[in-house]
DNA sequence: TTGAAAGCGCTAACAC
DNA sequence: GTGTTAGCGCTTTCAA
């Protein structure tokens, strides 16, 4: 057995830019040089700063670097989505470290649980560790705190849900037209009592979901029904509940438009209790895991999470690189994708 | 209208401490012991400060301070998970987030893509950035190269796979006794012909699964049948050619054992288009999104991330607050859920 | 081409 | 109870 890294040995300290150049008997200005690849330096120079950091394991502090640099720039970036777990969330957050990686920025990552509490405290851990972009998911009721961080230059994006009291770059997906399309899809199909199950209407997104839905019926002559109708469900258990009362009352919808993935697990638990799965259509904002491989296949409404993901990040980039341009606004697409579920006519 | 922020009006510089002090007609020190909520301040002091740094929308930069304080802490966690899109990682990083969040702690994530390379890069740039800990999930063949910085009294914990080379804190589920559950679970149900679909047997968590399906076979006094044995699988639709190929075989198995999450819904798919769904048996070691609404409904081993990812980030807080006792080795036990797949009886 | 001095924003140590 | 000085590790500035 060869003995494997003790922690009960003495602390070595970490080796800082001054132990480098006096071991390769150098200035610490000539360390400073070959770290960071600029001109002007021989090439035995190099080799000696090299040698020499190589042998103490030298790691630069980013920190003490940041601190003095011209543009204090920290190569970091904030980014809050609603959670890291959410599969949504998770693709925009991969599409971020992609585009984060390329151009050797770490990012931190927080979740919002949809917490107006959070959102500041999240805000203010970015910043007091100066990021150099923000990239937010927002639950508050305004974002205008923000206003002295954006005029101070540090480029802010506002992801899948619009700001409130300042202006700077946003990426959503199109949640009104998206979701006429989806329930134009079920009037297509016959379907004049669809219900309508979302989220709370305190959120951007759910607030245009619901408007769609409404818009679209009108133009279609329908009435809204307010019995068919559920807002505020946030998790799956509520919405297999507000499906439950709505396939036992006397007049059952013929179709659910579920406006957000959790209502969509929701709404099949309760469809596959009542055997009706077959016979009531429905479709779903945002796409879920294995839809295709249930039965009925879940037909979605499928906004791109990754895209989303990474042109905030490019937009973040863009701004970091100079651009001034006037706040942008960029709408992604979401699409029907037919899969059964919402393909069942109205009996 | 009212104006809300303009990206062309000349930045104004963030506001210091010094800037704070001056303001409020006070030292700097002073400023730095309301600001950290240290004693022997008079409450009219604490206020003048208070306002200062209100009205300068002041914010501490915690790079500066980490530089100077004496334990050096930057309140900074680095996380590498297998990726952040992928749920099991993303069940980690968020428990890990929620321990962070309760001690102030900002967590950097990053996805290793099963690639060495990009597991040295997420180190280097977590240690560039002077982490506190290190929660990593690692594939290059050695980890000693982190032997300097644990000698240096970094915390590292390894999650989900066992490190080479270095002893530090590790949380594993118990890949092998849980994969012999599985298996066993199967030959109670009568099967002997039993196929291993399994990942690259360069993954510590792939060869610890496979071990354990190969004993608990031999325990039976069954053969492994090398021809129903497929390893290297890393994707859905690899997985579903290996999973057509053996079901299209002269002797196709009765019962398929799926040694990861994406296997196992390639083999779904493989034993839908065959029409084999309710003849053929199959576990999953990993629990899939929306298996108990899948038909039939798939019996899983279920590992557990998120307490995974709790015990990583208490492991690493307890090394901070000065925990010195030796490495220890946490195993989070896999469960097997019988849901139906896992209980078709060999034909 | 190289290096010495100054200083980024903050806190430790010590004076008052 | 409060302020002053020095210095964390690094880059900038500027002189050699």
């Amino acid at each position: 057995m060869t003995p494997i890294s003790s922690s009960s040995l003495p602390r070595r300290k970490r080796a800082t830019m001054q132990n480098v150049a006096d071991l390769a008997g150098v200035g610490k200005k000539t360390v400073s040089r070959v770290i960071n690849g600029e001109p002007n330096v021989t090439p035995e120079m190099i080799e000696r700063v090299r040698a020499a950091a190589a042998q103490l394991q030298y790691q630069p502090d980013m920190h003490a670097r940041s601190l003095r640099v011209s543009d204090r720039r920290t190569q970091t970036l904030g980014l809050l989505v609603g959670s890291v777990a959410n599969p949504f969330s998770a693709a925009i957050h991969r599409a971020v470290e992609d585009a984060a990686l390329a151009r050797g920025v770490a990012v931190f990552a927080s979740s919002l649980d949809d917490d107006p509490a959070r959102e500041r405290g999240s805000v203010e851990a970015f910043l007091r560790r100066r990021v150099d972009g923000l990239i937010l998911t927002t639950i508050a009721s305004s974002q205008a705190y923000l206003g002295a961080e954006i005029d101070h230059g540090t480029p802010v994006v506002f992801v899948d849900r619009e700001a409130t009291g300042v202006q700077s770059d946003t990426v959503l997906a199109d949640n009104y037209e998206a979701s006429r399309r989806g329930v134009a899809h079920l009037v297509e199909y016959g379907h004049r009592r669809i219900a309508y199950l979302g989220d709370k209407p305190a959120l951007f997104t759910a607030r245009e979901r619901f408007r769609g839905f409404r818009d679209e019926l009108q133009a279609n002559d329908i009435a809204v029904d307010e019995s068919l109708v559920v807002h505020g469900l946030t998790d799956e258990a509520q919405a297999t509940r507000a499906a439950d009362a709505l396939l036992a009352s006397e007049q059952p919808p013929t179709a659910i438009f579920s406006a957000q993935n959790l209502i969509t697990i929701g709404s099949i638990t309760a469809l596959r209790a009542a055997q009706q799965q077959h016979r009531v259509a429905l479709i779903s904002f945002d796409d879920i895991p294995m839809a295709e491989l249930l039965e009925p296949a879940i037909t979605v409404v499928q906004q791109d999470p990754t895209r989303i993901g990474r042109l905030a990040a490019e937009r973040i980039f863009a701004r970091l690189d100079g651009d001034e341009s006037p706040p942008e606004r960029l709408v992604v697409p979401a699409v029907l994708v037919p899969r059964g579920s919402g393909e069942i006519p109205a009996s």
